[in-house]
DNA sequence: CGAATACTTGAGGCTTTTCAATAGGTGTGG
DNA sequence: CCACACCTATTGAAAAGCCTCAAGTATTCG
């Protein structure tokens, strides 16, 4: 039932690893000077994950932090029925493994989706590294600052009444992440499951099956298999009932 | 529509503010020495807060962090048709004011339910002391760390399907974060209304009104007006399929 | 190519919402 | 102190939305 671990030494590395990286400019070191840059990396270990393997596992001792590099995530607990419930999915130049900085041990799962590289990183060393570095520090809490963010629109997501109100909100946010722009809206690879797509929504798989269909028919995406692509924007905000503004804390607005 | 603010200097304060805190256990200093404790409490300034009025605003400078001393509230953003959407509620021990850190900007209201007295802090400031006392800094990050964890039991309650099952989560969350035991369950007060507790848990107001009333004739839980009374905890875990551990980063548990 | 998995589509039923009316509680002013 | 207004909470009946069950189609993988 549980996948099994599988790490591997990932194909991206080497010692400019982050300054040619394609994602810095919303990753970690994005506004880090070269010295700063040069600290982090050398405490970086790139790994990589196949399809269903787990990063780590509820309750494993918890002594590194991801930068997710390339792919997609999913994190997810299960309750007493056994009941998977997945509480995010995360995307490139995101940051993942926060659930186990309270404890000490983490709180969910980590599954990969698809293949997926990440930047492991050793919490111990990157605080005492973040004590000499201020730049580090700052740019350490800006990036949690970010995940909270993308929790309260997880929130505000499931708080949207209407189904297709939630799976509104949902495509803007995965165009969003996945560096969509909105003027050229790019197809967008589901790399989730309809049903993974549907317990993170808190919907029945059929009912998500339904209303993207109903969303194409609409004329609002169209959608094949994996493939979504976004035709009319403006409708798709209408419809969802917010227009989320831009994901902060890219290299180009994170003076803070 | 929206509330004044006012802020006012708070009734709690000295110069051992935190160590006679009583929510101090569960509180940023919980295990920090007396000369780490003494220069946070430097930088805290205490506030207080009426029902009603706001501790910041949505889109207002970010400047400091909070810890909450007394009292309860809740913080909301509101979409474009005006709807208020609670993101969540916040108690004694806990940080708020972290929706801020990746912008500069705060991303939702504040607002206190009841009156409330809370420990503002500057964020600046807070990050310099940091670097020099690392017990203040893995402190720093076990708190937020556990803001993370609330955050996912938030949306794990909200997946809950049969709208009894969240309610019955909700209950749970809130005995434990407002200090009850669960072997001695002592009446706990709803410092929100059922409109707000509703729109929490994405349920209509009657909904909630119907379902408190079906678990108290079921006798799990006594319910009059704002007074909760937790009856039979056993079947309040059985309903809600899960059984919430202990809230980790108290000062037992806060060895990390 | 066959089996297993993922996705789509339809029909019926059930939970939750909506609409509506009533009861309870709180605060103000006479 | 009581009456009134206002807000909050409760309760009922009807409607709607979403889920469950079921069947069928498409896709992936060995």
């Amino acid at each position: 039932m549980v996948p099994e671990r599988i790490s591997r030494i990932g194909s991206h590395g080497g010692a400019d690893l982050c300054r040619r990286c394609k994602v810095l400019p919303m990753c970690l070191p994005a506004t880090l000077g070269q010295a700063e840059c040069a600290g982090l990396t050398a405490l970086i270990e790139p790994v990589a994950y196949d399809s269903g393997t787990l990063v780590y596992r509820d309750r494993s001792a918890f002594d590194h932090l991801y930068l997710v590099h390339s792919g997609a995530l999913k994190s997810w607990t299960s309750n007493v029925n056994g009941e998977m419930q997945i509480l995010g999915f995360h995307f490139p130049g995101e940051m993942v493994g926060l659930d186990g900085i309270a404890s000490g041990s983490h709180q969910c799962n980590l599954e990969s989706l698809g293949h997926s590289e990440l930047c492991r990183i050793p919490y111990a060393r990157l605080g005492i590294l973040a004590r000499e570095l201020p730049g580090l520090q700052r740019r350490i809490a800006l990036m949690m600052g970010r995940e909270f963010l993308l929790d309260h629109e997880h929130i505000a997501m499931m708080s949207a009444r209407p189904a297709i109100e939630r799976l509104a909100l949902f495509i803007q946010t995965l165009a969003r992440r996945t560096g969509q722009t909105v003027k050229h809206p790019q197809a967008i690879v589901l790399e989730m499951t309809r049903w993974e797509l549907a317990n993170f929504l808190a919907l029945a798989t059929e009912t998500v099956s339904r209303l993207l269909a109903e969303l194409q028919k609409r004329k609002i995406i169209r959608v094949d298999r994996r493939r979504l692509q976004i035709v009319d924007m403006q409708r798709l905000i209408e419809i969802s009932g917010e227009d989320l503004g831009d994901l902060p804390c890219v290299s180009s607005s994170a003076a803070g």
